[in-house]
DNA sequence: GGGGAGAGATGCCGC
DNA sequence: GCGGCATTTCTCCCC
C-alpha cells in the first residue's frame, strides 16, 4: 500500500503517463453529476492531465476528465483516494480505491500525426475535382467555404446557371443533413437575393424518411462514395508505403 | 521478446483485459483508412474485444476497434505485429511493434452501472413536473415521446389552448436545435392539420445566431438549467450516500 | 474563447 | 437490423 501510494505520487509529480487497475468507486460533479459503485477498472492519467476510467467493456470511458485537470492522491483512513479538478470547467472527480491490481508509469514520446482518408473533406475535394459526380455541367466555385453564409461543402453553378449548394455526408444522410442543407440554401438565397437555389445531398446512401423530406423541399440526392485512397491496402500489405 | 509474445498470446487466448505500452505504427482500413507512424502509445484490448490505442495526449483514442473484433499476434521477422479484424464492419487494423515498454493483463469484474444526473431527459422530466418553467398555464401532455412524428422532449398545450413543442438542450442551444424544433413543429402541424403550433427551446443559453433564427421563425427561447441533483456534493463529500 | 460542424464518432432505445 | 438522437460528446478550424 505504501509502495502504491509512493508510485502514484511520483508519477503524478513527474507528469508521467500513469496507468493502473483498481477496484474503485467514482463520483463526478461538473457539467453533469455521476456516481459509479465499486468495480474493477483501468485508470489512465496522461501527461496532459487527461484522466480516463475504463470498465472491461465498451469503447467509451465510463468517467473522464479532460486535459488540464490536476490530480492529487490522498490516504483517507487507509484507503487511497484520487481527487481531480479542472478549474477550466469547474469539474471535480473523486476515485475511492479499495484495491490496486497493478500500477505502471512512464513517459511516452509520440510526435506522429494520424493520416486519415475517406473523410467528408475528401469527398468534397473529389467532387471539386470531378464535378460531374453531381451533375453534367456542374461548375464548382468553392469547397469547404467558411463564409458568413456558413460552412458549405461545395458550392457552384449547374448547367442552367442556377446556384447549387452541395452537402456531403461520408455515411448515410439523415434528417439533420437535410435540415443543414436547407439552412445553407436559405442563407444563400437571402444573402444573394435569389429565389432559386438548388440543394444537393451527396452521400453513399440516405434514409428513406430523410429522402422523403428532401424531395418535399425540392432538393436532390446524389449517390457518392467517399474516396478510398487505400482500397488496395487490405489486399496487399506491401503497399503501406503508398500512404 | 519471447516472453512478451507468450504473455500477449496467453492474455488474448484467455480473453483477459490486456494493456501494454509500445513503440509502434498503426494501419487501419475499414469505414475509412488511416496510418500512424512510429511512436510510444498505450494499447488496451478489453474482454469484449474492444481495442483502444492512446497517444500521450488527448481524451480520444487515436485508433480503435469496436467490441467483437478478433486479435492475433504474429512474429514477422523479429517484430511483433497485432492484426485485428471485425467481420461485422469489414474492418482491419495492424499494429507493428518495435519495442514493448510493459505488459499487464488481468480479468476485471465490474457489475456496476453509471448513475448520471443532469441530462436532457432530466430536464424534460423537470419541466413535466414544473410546467410553469415554460410558461404560466402550460399543460404538458407527454414527455420523451417516441412517435412517428419524432422524438419530442415535452409537448402540451399553452394557456391559449395552442399546441406547444418543447425541445430541451442541456447545454447552449445552436442552429441544429432550432432546425430540430422546426422539424417537429412542421410534422405536428401536418399530422394534426393545424396551422398554429408553438415551438420553444428550453436550455441554459442559446447562441446569438441561433436565437436570431429562432425569432425569425416565430419560436421562443426559455432559459432553463438542467437539474443538478448533486449540487451539494462539491460542498460536502459526506453526502455521497445520498446518491 | 465562442461558433459551427465533422467524427472510422459511441451509446441508447424503440420499432 | 435501421432510425433517430443525446453525449460530462471530443476535436478541429475559423472568427
Amino acid at each position: 500500500m505504501q509502495t502504491d501510494e509512493l508510485r502514484i505520487n511520483d508519477a503524478l509529480r513527474a507528469k508521467e503517463t500513469l496507468i493502473f487497475s483498481a477496484n474503485c468507486s467514482i463520483a463526478y460533479n461538473g457539467r453533469a453529476q455521476s456516481y459509479l459503485g465499486f468495480g474493477d477498472r483501468l485508470i489512465m492519467i496522461k501527461q496532459d492531465g487527461t484522466l480516463l476510467v475504463h470498465t472491461p467493456f465498451g469503447a467509451s470511458p465510463v468517467n473522464y476528465m479532460k486535459g488540464g485537470a490536476t490530480h492529487r492522491l490522498k490516504n483517507v483512513g487507509g484507503h487511497l483516494v484520487i481527487t481531480s479538478r479542472s478549474s477550466a470547467q469547474k469539474e471535480f472527480m473523486e476515485i475511492t480505491i479499495r484495491r490496486i491490481h497493478f500500477i505502471e508509469s512512464l513517459t511516452l514520446l509520440d510526435q506522429e500525426k494520424l493520416l486519415l482518408a475517406g473523410t467528408e473533406k475528401d469527398m468534397s475535394d473529389m467532387i471539386f475535382e470531378n464535378p460531374s459526380l453531381i451533375s453534367p455541367g456542374f461548375r464548382p466555385l468553392s469547397r469547404e467555404e467558411h463564409t458568413k453564409f456558413g460552412f458549405i461543402d461545395v458550392f457552384g453553378y449547374d448547367r442552367d446557371g442556377d446556384l447549387v449548394v452541395v452537402e456531403c455526408k461520408r455515411d448515410k444522410a439523415d434528417f439533420a443533413a437535410v435540415s443543414q442543407l436547407e439552412r445553407y440554401v436559405h442563407r444563400i438565397k437571402k444573402a444573394k437575393g435569389l429565389s432559386k437555389v438548388q440543394g444537393v445531398i451527396a452521400a453513399p446512401t440516405i434514409s428513406a424518411n430523410a429522402e422523403t423530406m428532401l424531395r418535399e423541399k425540392g432538393y436532390a440526392f446524389k449517390r457518392v462514395e467517399p474516396p478510398r485512397f487505400l482500397e488496395q491496402y487490405g489486399k496487399s500489405q506491401s503497399r503501406l508505403g503508398d500512404f
